[in-house]
DNA sequence: AGAATAGTAC
């Protein structure tokens, strides 16, 4: 910081040259002698340019940098290049770093370089630039070639598990053994990583088993692999194997029984994570994310306050995910007064909080509350997202708003940029059906560029079951038949439901004897709720809960006081 | 200069 106060007292923040090489009006490039360089008189040591650059400057002082390195004729020297290159990557200026790249002073960048614009596009994401740079440096000509090392296959490697499939990872795999790579630590996670984001488990682990050196990324990784691909006995087995865990191993084991939906054991494995003083570990963000959203998928009102008070009195930073997460797991658990709460104490709220009390408020009923709050959201000037949409029309299918919901439906594309995917159809037309258009419902469903899915059908039988319509009922039960086909799916309940509310108690029974026939364990619904910290798991005629004889006698009472 | 994790909907 110092240097540059001392630059700006030379005066060199003045210089407002235009090019972008040194803000002159020639384009042309390399040719120093073509630039007019403003402020000849200053004179910078070559000592001072290299100290400068080496902290990484911001944009405008590393511009000036760059104008005195051109009229001290120093833009052919390796050492200077390379920390531009460096410095325009680390600012992710690509365009001046690539000048710089692909003119660089003969024969060609050494390695270094090469991986530091491949890393850099690599954090792109999204990006293929990286493989075009690799395959450049591939076919570079045999006289000025230099050869990819094992930094270069780490971010290669990485850059193929962002790909959308494993083509170019196999290939890269092949070039890595080739190369004699394999059992290098570093290209080893990632490639561990790499066939873990693809789910494709049996190489992943092929990988870890070859490694002579492994350290907990690899472990991790490979758990990570089993958990993304619901193999969670094999996630666990390998979970305990490890010598050692860290916070980050912990919320991969988490997350995993999250992301296939095993919330109980979300919080057993919580409760463990407390419980091992060995791994010296504490909850991260995300373990406490996906705790929450445990808790809100299981109604567990008193494990959600719980984790809400260890955040609270751990002075835990209540970030955008905490608080969206804890927002959705109050309203989940029938709180929606402390889902309030803590949304309106979020100073300025981000899509994702206001996604989560939108969507929280419409399972809530309250339809009118959150079209307020998505007011609210764009007099904020904040973007809806895709899934901000998807709840305003839920809350609008809740509530029976159906102009409003017509109208955010029919403009979210323009206003937004959003266009409307399946699940927005699925929930417009749920929100026709409910209100009874249903002739306008199967004329949105007719007109859809998408192929209607299960989702969308499901909710026209089940308008069609609400309103008594027969005819239109019997025409979609054989659309939902001929898609049942390719798999099973809860349309089958509907499908009864909609015979039972015309009196067909046959053709009830005859479904109902199909889905018998087919039903696996994990197929059959089931349905929790929270009492005194304790959750009750009830399944379809239910007779392994304890008290079940208690809980059918009050349903019984019920069920003579309602009728 | 390097590798692993998370929320909101259906």
């Amino acid at each position: 910081m110092r240097l540059f106060s001392w630059l700006k007292a030379k005066h060199l923040t003045d210089i407002k040259p235009k090019c972008r090489i040194c803000y002159c009006s020639t384009t042309t490039f390399p040719a120093v002698s073509q630039h007019k360089i403003p402020s000849q008189n200053i004179h910078i040591t070559r000592k001072e340019l290299s100290k400068l650059l080496h902290q990484r400057p911001p944009k405008s002082q590393l511009k000036q940098i760059h104008a005195q390195i051109l009229t001290q004729a120093l833009s052919s020297t390796a050492a200077f290049v390379n920390s531009l290159i460096h410095c325009y990557l680390h600012i992710m200026e690509f365009t001046s770093a690539r000048l710089l790249f692909f003119h660089y002073p003969l024969p060609s960048p050494p390695i270094l370089i090469w991986n530091l614009i491949i890393r850099t596009y690599c954090k792109l994401q999204n990006s293929s630039e990286s493989f075009s740079l690799f395959r450049l440096l591939l076919n570079l000509d045999p006289l000025i070639r230099v050869h990819p090392d094992e930094y270069t296959f780490t971010f290669i490697v990485t850059s193929c598990a962002h790909q959308r499939s494993i083509v170019h990872g196999k290939i890269v795999h092949g070039l890595v053994v080739k190369n004699g790579l394999e059992s290098n630590l570093y290209v080893g996670n990632s490639l561990i990583n790499m066939y873990a984001v693809f789910k494709i488990t049996d190489d992943a682990y092929k990988v870890f088993d070859k490694m002579t050196e492994r350290d907990v990324f690899s472990w991790t990784s490979l758990v990570c692999g089993y958990a993304n691909n619901g193999e969670m006995d094999q996630a666990c087995e390998i979970f305990y194997k490890m010598p050692q865990r860290n916070d980050v191993s912990w919320a991969v084991i988490i997350s995993g029984f999250a992301g296939n939906g095993r919330y109980m054991e979300v919080l057993v494995c919580l409760n463990e994570m407390f419980c091992a003083v060995e791994d010296k570990v504490r909850p991260n963000e995300a373990v406490l994310v996906c705790a929450l959203s445990a808790c809100a998928n299981l109604g567990a009102l008193e494990q959600g306050n719980w984790i809400h008070a260890y955040i609270m009195r751990n002075d835990i930073l209540c970030s955008s995910n905490i608080s969206t997460a804890l927002i959705d797991m109050y309203a989940k658990c029938g709180r929606i007064d402390c889902a309030r709460l803590i949304f309106n104490r979020i100073p300025r709220p981000d899509v994702h909080n206001f996604t989560s009390m939108i969507s929280g408020l419409s399972y809530h009923g309250l339809g009118e509350d959150s079209l307020t709050v998505f007011n609210m959201m764009l007099d904020k000037k904040v973007n809806p997202n895709e899934v901000t949409i998807i709840g305003v029309l839920n809350a609008c299918s809740h509530s029976g708003l159906v102009e409003e919901g017509s109208s955010i439906f029919y403009n979210m594309e323009t206003l937004w940029g959003l266009k409307p995917q399946i699940e927005h159809y699925g929930c417009y037309v749920d929100l026709l059906g409910r209100a009874g258009y249903l002739e306008k419902a199967l004329e949105v469903v007719k007109s859809m560029q998408i192929k209607p899915d299960i989702v969308i059908w499901r909710a026209l039988l089940s308008a069609c079951r609400i309103h008594r319509n027969i005819f239109l009922g019997n025409s979609i039960i054989d659309f939902i038949k001929q898609l049942n086909s390719a798999g099973p799916s809860g349309s089958e309940v509907l499908l009864s439901n909609l015979y039972a509310s015309l009196g067909n108690w046959e053709k009830v029974s005859e479904v109902r004897k199909a889905m018998g026939q087919r039903k696996t364990q994990s197929d059959i619904g089931c349905s929790w709720i929270e009492v005194n910290g304790v959750v009750h798991e009830f399944r379809v005629a239910d007779k392994l809960h304890p008290q079940i004889l208690e809980v059918l006698d009050k349903l019984n009472e019920l069920w003579i006081v309602l009728s």
